[in-house]
DNA sequence: TTATTATAGATTTTCAAAGTCGTTAATGGA
DNA sequence: TCCATTAACGACTTTGAAAATCTATAATAA
């Protein structure tokens, strides 16, 4: 089990624009530049962000993207659900009749790190790293 | 992000081990047929329950699995990684002169769950089931 | 010795992640 | 009004790991 790289694209993107001026959108050519990796792959991304309401779009000459909220209100979780999905991480294959407590057991741990992933934001790191 | 299926017999096939009787040896046939999964396939997660220390394997008539320490002492974190393996759910592609401070993040979010994980224990859940 | 059972390796199938390509839509500037 | 720029969308291909099967081998009790 692992997270998709995709996430990984998608949490350094953000931090990107964490840090990058608030004023001027940032282009997802210049952004995949920056992280190195393919421009029309990292679109998808963004996109997925823009519908999870993390941050706003723009087209045309000058467009690009910008936080939609104040990067104290942007939680890693919220990025990774943005772009992994909020499906349980486990799924009971087998027919019980009633509730599968084993699948319970594994969702409240899951519910555990979701819960520290939602307490950090984005704005933390971007904390940390000029502290340092 | 998805836990595999294989942990998911895996735990399955350990509750049952639990609840059976500790003097006989299960084998993979009834194990399977239990689980209503096939047995070659059940075979290799079982081998690997063996190689991780947390049950028994004997060969030959009268063969099969039991448990090799107390079910209080065999965690969920235990039979998971056992399966999945102990490498982290998150590694950052990008070459950063020093450590990833999204890395950490996730990994300490990880690190919540597994603790969760680790102080849950097969035998709590065959106490629950007895008591419903 | 024989039936039984676990182990091992090779192989195939399945499916989602990773990535590419071409097109369309929207916007600002000339 | 036209053009360059940029996001969005859908179809498609590639890659790789999970899922599953098959066959053969080793160990053990009766």
């Amino acid at each position: 089990m692992k997270y998709s790289q995709a996430t990984d694209y998608a949490l350094h993107a953000m931090l990107y624009l964490v840090t990058a001026a608030s004023d001027k959108p940032v282009g997802v050519q210049l952004l995949a530049e920056k992280l190195g990796v393919s421009q029309t792959y990292l679109s998808k991304m963004m996109t997925k962000l823009v519908k999870a309401g993390l941050i706003q779009s723009a087209p045309g000459a000058n467009g690009g993207y910008r936080l939609r909220r104040k990067s104290e209100d942007i939680s890693f979780l919220d990025i990774i659900h943005a772009i992994e999905g909020t499906a349980s991480l486990f799924e009971c294959s087998f027919d019980h009749g009633s509730e599968c407590l084993i699948q319970q057991v594994v969702i409240d741990a899951e519910r555990q790190m979701e819960q520290y992933l939602e307490n950090k934001k984005i704005a933390d790191l971007a904390k940390t790293m000029k502290t340092e």
